[in-house]
Parts: C-alpha cells; sequence; structure tokens
DNA sequence: TAAAGTCTGTTAGCTAGAAAACACAGATGC
DNA sequence: GCATCTGTGTTTTCTAGCTAACAGACTTTA
C-alpha cells in the first residue's frame, strides 16, 4: 500500500543519511551519530531530554510503563522516524515514553536547537519529517479504534500485517518477521494479555497461517488477506 | 499547564487568522472562508477529499464509525487545528474520519496545493502547524494508553478534565463546560458504553464533584485534583 | 550436568463492562 | 392537548478476556 509514498520518503531521507556527516557538523554542530545494540534504551520516560533522534537504520519499540507497572507499547519505528523532543516545551520537559532498540540500531543524535535549524534551512527535509509524524499520528489513530472496537484476535492480525510491513523480508511461502519479538511483547504491542496472545497464535499455526519459533514469526499473508 | 505554550500559538495563530482574507486570496486564490452552525460535517469519512480544513473559531468532533456501526470518537478540536488532507496520499485518497462542528465554527478551506504553498513561504507559521499536530499525536497516544490501562471510571475524569481544557470557561465554582454534548457523545468520546457512563456521571453528582443538565456540564475540579 | 532463567502452552475462576430493555422526564411539534 | 423524540437512570444478563498458576521446553551460566 505504502509503496510509492514510502519510496519518495526513502529517497529524500536517504539522500540525507548519505550526506557527510563531517558536513553536517559544520552547520549543525551537535550532530552525533550513534550505534547501538540490541535491547540497549535511547531513552527512558521520565528523562529530561532536550534532543532529538533520528533513526538512521534499524528498528525501535516506543513504549510506556505506567504507575501500575503495566507496560503498554506504543508503536514499533523504522528507518527515517524522528523522535524525542522536539521542542522547547515548558509545560512538561519530561518525555513520555521508553525508546529501546530491537536488535542493532544506528540513529542521529541532534540538539532540538540545531534540528529546527536544520528544518528551517532544508524545507523539503522539514516537509518529509511532518509526513512522518502526520502517518505515525493516523497509525495511532487506527490503532486506538482497534482497541476499542475489535476483539483480541482481530487485533493481532491486525498487529502481525503491521509488523509485517515494518520488518517484513519476502521469504518463498510470505513475509518472515526476523525479529525477536516474544509473546508479551506481541501482547503489549496488542493491548492484550499473553495468555490470550498465545493461544490466538497457536490457532494460527494450527490452521497453517503462520509459523514461528522463539526466534522468529513466518506469516502465510495469503491466508491473512483471504479473511 | 499549557498556558504560555497556547499563548505563544495563538498569538501567530491569530494573527493569522486576522490577516486580511482578501489578501491571503491573492497569493492562495483557494482560500475561503466558511461558517457552519451545529452539527453541520465539515466531510465524511470516504470522502475523496483534497482539501485542509483550518478551524478559525468553534469546536469540531473528529470521529470514525466502524463496519459494525460503532461510533468512535477520536477527539475534540478547536481553533487553530487543522485537519483534511495535507498531502497527494497516492496510496489511501479517501480520508479515514468525520468531522462534525459542535456549535458554531468559522474554518478556512484551502486546497492542499495552497495550503502547501502557504507552509513552505511562512516558515514560522507551519513550524505551529506542525507543533500542533505532534500535540495531536502525543494527545492520542496518552488516549491509548489510558484506554489500554484505565478503568472506565477514571477515563471518564480524563476525560472531562481534558474537556475542560478545551471548553472550559472559568465560572465561580470551577470549569464551566458549556456544551451540548450528550452522555453517548461522552460515552464515544471515552470508549464505554453510555449505561456505566451515565452511572458514574450520576455518582460523581451525588459526591458532589460535577454537576450538569442535558445542556452543561460543570465540574468542581478541586474535587478532581484531590484524587 | 545441574541450576537458574526465560519463553511457551493451557487451564480454572472471576470480573469489568457490554448489550438489551424499559421507565421516566423534558423537548418539540401538530 | 396529545404524540413523538431525544436524552437520562437503572437493572439484568452474559461473555471476552484478565489474573493466577503451573508444567514443559529451550537457553544460559557456572
Amino acid at each position: 500500500m505504502t509503496l510509492i509514498e514510502s519510496n519518495n520518503k526513502s529517497n529524500l531521507i536517504n539522500a540525507f543519511f548519505e550526506c557527510d556527516l563531517k558536513q553536517l557538523q559544520k552547520d549543525y554542530p551537535s550532530i552525533k551519530e550513534i550505534n547501538v545494540s540490541n535491547k540497549a534504551f535511547l531513552y527512558h520516560q521520565g528523562n529530561r531530554c532536550s534532543d532529538v533522534f533520528w533513526i538512521k537504520s534499524g528498528i525501535v519499540k516506543l513504549s510506556h510503563i505506567t504507575e501500575e507497572g503495566i507496560e503498554v507499547t506504543i508503536t514499533i519505528l523504522g528507518k527515517g522516524s524522528a523522535l524525542g523532543c522536539f521542542w522547547n516545551n515548558s509545560a512538561s520537559p519530561e518525555v513520555e515514553e521508553t525508546v529501546q532498540a530491537l536488535g542493532e540500531v544506528n540513529f542521529y543524535r541532534i540538539a532540538k536547537s540545531d534540528f529546527r535549524a536544520l528544518m528551517s534551512h532544508q524545507a523539503e527535509l522539514a516537509w518529509h519529517v511532518f509526513e512522518e509524524i502526520y502517518a505515525r499520528k493516523q497509525k495511532i489513530e487506527r490503532k486506538l479504534r482497534t482497541v476499542l472496537t475489535q476483539p483480541v484476535e482481530m487485533r493481532v492480525i491486525a498487529t502481525l500485517l503491521e509488523l509485517a510491513e515494518i520488518f517484513g523480508i519476502k521469504c518463498t511461502h510470505g513475509y518472515a518477521l526476523e525479529i525477536h519479538l516474544t509473546q508479551q511483547e506481541v501482547a503489549d504491542l496488542v493491548g492484550a494479555s499473553r495468555s490470550v496472545v498465545s493461544t490466538i497464535l497457536n490457532d494460527f499455526r494450527n490452521r497453517g497461517m503462520l509459523n514461528y519459533t522463539r526466534e522468529q514469526i513466518c506469516i502465510n499473508d495469503a491466508a491473512f488477506i483471504s479473511l
């Protein structure tokens, strides 16, 4: 569905990420390129962070832990997503989410003042960032809708298809999600308890719609689309 | 909480809305100013809309109706919010939400090409639109969290406080929400059934935390903050 | 190779809240 | 004045899905 769009975006974002970092640092001295490994945290909720994090490669999980200790995973983001703190938000200087790497992640970290300068110098790029944020908003609205109207089973399907789009590598029998997602993580993402997600995944496996081990989920997307 | 911020924003947005419309139309011929009355629809989900709607005054309800006919109210928006279609989204030309006026609403309608031109000419303004969209995203993320982790009662409280911020006119005993919101509408906004919302509101009334008639909800915010 | 830790599968019991239904009270209209 | 409509208050029934709990499989550490 987002093929054309994401290509458009990719071109511009790609061009940006292929820029010479040294060159960029002349104008925006705070830019740093950082690599982190699986499970590393980019930042935690409650941090008084004032930088923008811009994913160059890899995948991150954006989540929030309530006072009661329940983890809610808001979304999973990949290349081109900008996170962190965009403004001098006098109201709440503390970020609301925790961002954790799923696998190796490579990103730029920029002070928000420099980020803003960059945005105002490069209108096209700014527009793409805007688009990306807007798309995320739409995605969360869609998620809110499914949470409020669909039973867990449907939400699992929707979540898997979404994940397939982000991680998906076409293999011979559909998508392969080569990602270390535990059932608990899937459940947090779906907004359901682990036990029901487990039973549901099991059921799907029996019906031949997908297969999985601890390490990998493989979706037979034809089977999904059929319903 | 958002006092300083919203003032900042207001200044710029106000300046924009106080511009001479005729003047604006020279550069952006598609701009039209439109007034609608209570319950009018700005657009419906499924419309192939290609314009941006920019609220100049009044309040709108952004909702979505599922195939099963369940109405989910995503959010309530006021002055300064930009809605509609921002891009030539080749993927899905149809908008996902329905936008309805709550009371009198006055807005600008602009073709997206003109809107984009405006944004690129007026960097400051563009930045504010960006901020506003981002704030909406944050708000929806917060809502998703409460839906997934809080019981209906807590969600009602959160919703009322939010509404108080949007509609709120300070009266002697707290906020007054002078808005024609039925219990059904509150329920749609909370994401719960009307009957439980009814009982909860009733209970709050008995405990002296708020009062309401068909026309108006009045919150004793001190009582709310205490919990 | 034991021991501890992590992930999955499954079951039993319990509850928040949805759905449906109906009575009542103000509106609105004829 | 009577009828209709829209919104509120309340109760009863029913179920999706949560919690808790435990057993088995696989991994890591020592």
